[in-house]
DNA sequence: ATATAAATTTTACGCGCGTTAATTTTAGGC
DNA sequence: GCCTAAAATTAACGCGCGTAAAATTTATAT
């Protein structure tokens, strides 16, 4: 490695012994110059580590490299796994990641789409924060950009959608519950954060009706997203008010759950499926942590691995100018049985 | 709002009635021109959004706005968590933050730092994953780059450390649990991934002995950053062989805690600091999740705020000029009391 | 009103690379 | 060795903005 420094391309053309206009097309597609040509690029970035400057590189190019990755709230380690997950596969197909968080503020994540814009993004990934408030900024957004939703749906905007099943997630964990015990409650915001909560409670109502079951929905105040506060605070009360009318309560979400589990061991109520155990609990997510609650957390869990590879290849595909009419996609969950239910 | 599209700052410049230099300089600092200037300026941004083109700007820019943070692993919550409070500091003070996560591999480290250089960036703000070998190019980014090393120090490399003072985390911690119950052993991983834990191990060592009582170190095995999966394998090890010596366990970190936690669960193992417990366990980080374990957590917790505001306020000083020589800010944690110890 | 400093305008060049069109070189098949 | 298509070179312009120097205008104090 010579440590004279290359300044510009101009120069590193020169020591390869080329043009610069051929090396410029090699850095656009390394497959598109002469295996010998590639060979002496190749050797001279051995020799010298000379890098594009990318910003004299996108200024003109119509389309970049770059890919935004933008989530709600990247401390949910949900969004943090899954915004990992489409990052490396971002790197994988040759683009240029950046991630974003709104971090639960919808001011915000209009920032980060006005920043993304300025990014010339060849493409973005976007899980909305999910506020009917935004959605013309984001409409606005998807109609400049190609975007693809994922997480939660928010009408037809973008290109596609790719997220969870939310009502199967509901229908087959209330159907596990029924099937092995009291049939459940359902605990959940009274003002949810994501609208996927929606489609869980009324697939809740749903999954009951058609078991015969009289449903029960407990719904809890708080604004915001911090579901375990809130879930301890409202099960505290719950529990104190005697609310639940079953000892089987499903949660909207795992991080609800957590703080319900919480709630649970500071009254001394014993949750779990043994028969000492006073309640059941469940969740829905899948959540990172549900594995190392007390007891462990039954639910059912998010596919992040399809999710991620689904959304990353239909922008991909977008991108690279396979047009396809908008289509929204919805994987099943896998149940995690443990022992909380 | 009117909708004809401004191309450039030429444009722009026209229909504000003011020369390009100007508005350039306005964008540059808008205190450096007249009042009056900049409302004409702010009243044209008002009524169309021209945003000047960021790879233009920073082309020649010989320093950027741009701030690179980069944490070892995002789906930490804390790193999740100071990384956000990070951002939110060079939001406030008119910098562009890009966030990167290594992900735990050493490699994608070094990518990262090559990626950030081509950024150009102003300064950045850097949590190293602290493995050995990557030293050397670690410290070659710092000789071309102005960065602020946090959470875990390596050498005394950058412009400055800043960090928490592990020693002082362990010894307060481990005074407590010494005045209020047996003396605590102190579990560990034995390859650690991040080098605060030899602080940690060091000054555990220091303290038993300066109270007089002997230490007892149970180092478990185990590689990567899993370690609440790590902390459940070895706890069931270590229970199941009667590993730990007295009833009160000092974890390295909450996330091994929390692994602890759920293998004493798993054991039947009753945790807390009443009478019928039969261990105790505290943890130190303050991780956000350790309110809601079951007992919650006993830690002493990082002072995120501060933490993030020394970083930035250092880093921010730095780039406009203030020089200092090398320095080491080692800031105190705070004692959470909770059920576990 | 006048002097003076500060702000703005004018003019012009440069940054590093994308890109295009015309020209020349090269590789591979016959 | 010749032909042809493919690849590389040459030459030149443009992108949008930073920036510098000189000329001009504006604001403020006297």
């Amino acid at each position: 490695m010579s440590d004279t420094k290359i300044r510009n391309m101009e120069e590193f053309s020169a020591i390869s012994g080329l043009s610069r206009p051929t090396v410029s097309k090699y850095f656009h597609d390394p497959e598109s110059v002469r295996a010998s040509t590639r060979a002496k690029i190749e050797e001279a970035l051995e020799r010298y580590d000379y890098r594009p400057n990318i910003f004299a590189m996108n200024q003109n190019r119509k389309l970049t490299k770059n890919v935004g990755i933008v989530v709600p709230l990247l401390s949910d380690p949900y969004f943090a796994e899954i915004a990992r997950n489409l990052e490396q596969r971002c790197l994988d197909a040759g683009y240029r990641p950046t991630l974003f968080s709104a971090h639960g503020d919808p001011e915000l994540e209009v920032e980060v789409l006005n920043t993304l814009r300025s990014m010339k993004p060849a493409g973005v990934l976007l899980a909305p924060l999910g506020r009917a408030s935004q959605t013309r900024e984001l409409k606005k957004f998807c109609d400049d950009i190609p975007t693809l939703i994922f997480d939660s749906s928010v009408d037809e905007l973008g290109l596609a959608f790719v997220g969870s099943d939310n009502m199967q997630f509901t229908t087959h964990i209330s159907d596990y519950l029924c099937r092995t015990g009291e049939p459940p409650c359902f605990f959940e915001m009274k003002t949810p954060a994501n609208p996927n909560a929606h489609r869980r409670r009324q697939s809740y109502l749903n999954a009951m009706e058609s078991f015969g079951h009289t449903p029960q929905v407990i719904s809890i105040a708080g604004e915001g997203w911090s579901f375990e506060e809130i879930g301890r605070t409202g099960g505290h009360e719950a529990l104190k008010s005697k609310q639940f009318g079953t000892n089987t309560i499903l949660c909207s979400n795992d991080r609800l759950a957590i703080g319900l589990l919480t709630a649970c061991y500071e009254q001394g109520v014993v949750v779990g499926r043994h028969p000492e155990a006073a309640i059941r609990i469940a969740g829905q997510d899948g959540h990172p942590h549900s594995r190392y609650t007390c007891p462990p957390l039954t639910t059912i869990s998010h596919d992040y691995d399809a999710v991620s590879k689904h959304a990353a290849e239909a922008l991909f595909a977008a991108i690279e100018g396979h047009v396809e009419p908008w289509k929204s996609t919805r994987l099943e969950g896998k149940l995690i049985l443990r022992d909380s239910a």
